[in-house]
RNA sequence: GGUGCCAUAGCUCAGUUGGUAGAGCAUCGGACUGAAAAUCCGUGUGUCCCUGGUUCGAUUCCUGGUGGCACCA
């Protein structure tokens, strides 16, 4: 019987987190966490991370790994998730990855393109020439260097045209030329399962959550990292908006950022992320869906595909 | 009871010197390959409260209703 990785994916509030604690026990296996921002030990609150409980009922694997200032990216965990699996394939049949950062999903999945890591010398060149030059420097400077990227990117995309431009200006090679696009196959099966609720459902879970998490301790935990805020890990929902609130900015309407405000600016944003998640998900035809109450339903289709 | 103001998108409102209408928010759709909970793009048909009148034509002007708000009794 071949190993399987058993993906359980879904928008943020869908009720992922208690299911797969289900099936991980039903399977009597690990839990891979694909979420880039549980990663951090300092945010539990805000991320909806795994509770003590959970962590110890089910052994989780890139919860709480990293101090909030710590690089990551989907490549490390690329990386990281193999080396892992590879050891918990050695033991077990079947192990499962649960998270909804994308981008991380089809790392592990499908694998991306090597690049080199940019030094943070160059990303700051690049960054201070986008803050001096503004972004169409920047786009006719990548229109020279990889013209042929530059007729594919979306010019209006900060970070892409950036991104870009630092791998031609670190390697002296285009980014295209790193760009394979390519899609790696597994030494193991992989099987997805897409959690789904009706829209209302899932906005009023994330409404409800945000309230929680703000009587769990939300405003206190954001201030205790709010001296990392420069730090990609809190560019994050909950606290990019809580900071917005202790630095009394300015609102759109020319307001002052009241607590009330950013607490519906949180639930707001959290919202369009979730929708943002169905969007990527949908493309993926290998997902098969269910609604995260209907557990019988999942196991029988598991087994009914040996898993 | 009297007077004044208001009634337009799910919400808050703008507007049409009379030619059937548009902003913000909400909603919805999309892109995505080493920062991804990031970053970026796109999306507005709604009995313009009802009725009658004037008019070639009314959401706009006028009459009368209905509802809301304010003030006066």
């Amino acid at each position: 019987m071949s190993k399987t990785l058993l993906v359980i994916l879904g928008p943020t509030g869908v009720g992922k987190t208690k299911l797969s604690l289900s099936l991980a026990e039903y399977f009597n296996t690990h839990i891979i966490s694909a979420d880039s921002r549980q990663l951090y030990a300092d945010i539990p609150i805000g991320t909806d991370a795994p509770s003590a409980k959970d962590l110890k009922r089910v052994k989780h694997h890139f919860v709480g790994t990293l101090k909030i200032d710590d690089y990551y990216s989907a490549t490390r965990f690329e990386e990281e998730a193999l080396e892992i699996l590879n050891q918990l394939f050695t033991t077990h049949q079947t192990v499962l990855m649960t998270g909804g950062s994308m981008m991380y999903i089809d790392a592990l999945c499908k694998g991306i393109d090597y690049m080199p890591t940019i030094t943070l010398e160059i990303r700051n060149k690049v960054v201070e020439s986008y803050k001096q030059n503004g972004l169409e420097y920047l786009v006719d400077k990548l229109e020279l260097l990889d013209p042929d990227y530059s007729r594919i990117v979306d010019k209006k995309n900060p970070k892409r045209i950036m991104h870009a431009l630092e791998i031609c200006l670190m390697t002296g090679k285009t980014y295209s030329s790193y760009r394979t696009q390519s899609i790696k196959t597994r030494p193991f099966r992989i099987i997805k399962i897409g959690l789904i609720r009706p829209r209302e459902e899932i906005y009023e879970r994330i409404n409800n959550r945000v309230d929680k998490m703000i009587e769990n301790g939300l405003i206190e935990e954001a201030k205790r990292v709010y001296q990392y805020k420069e730090n990609n890990s809190l560019n994050t929902l909950g606290y990019k908006e809580l900071f917005c609130y202790f630095e009394k900015k300015i609102t759109k309407q020319g307001e002052v950022w009241s607590l009330d405000y950013a607490i519906d600016k949180i639930k707001r944003n959290t919202r369009i992320y979730s929708r943002k998640q169905i969007t990527w998900f949908k493309r993926d035809k290998e997902i098969r869906w269910f609604h995260p109450d209907n557990l019988n339903d999942i196991i029988e289709y598991l087994n009914s595909i040996n898993c």
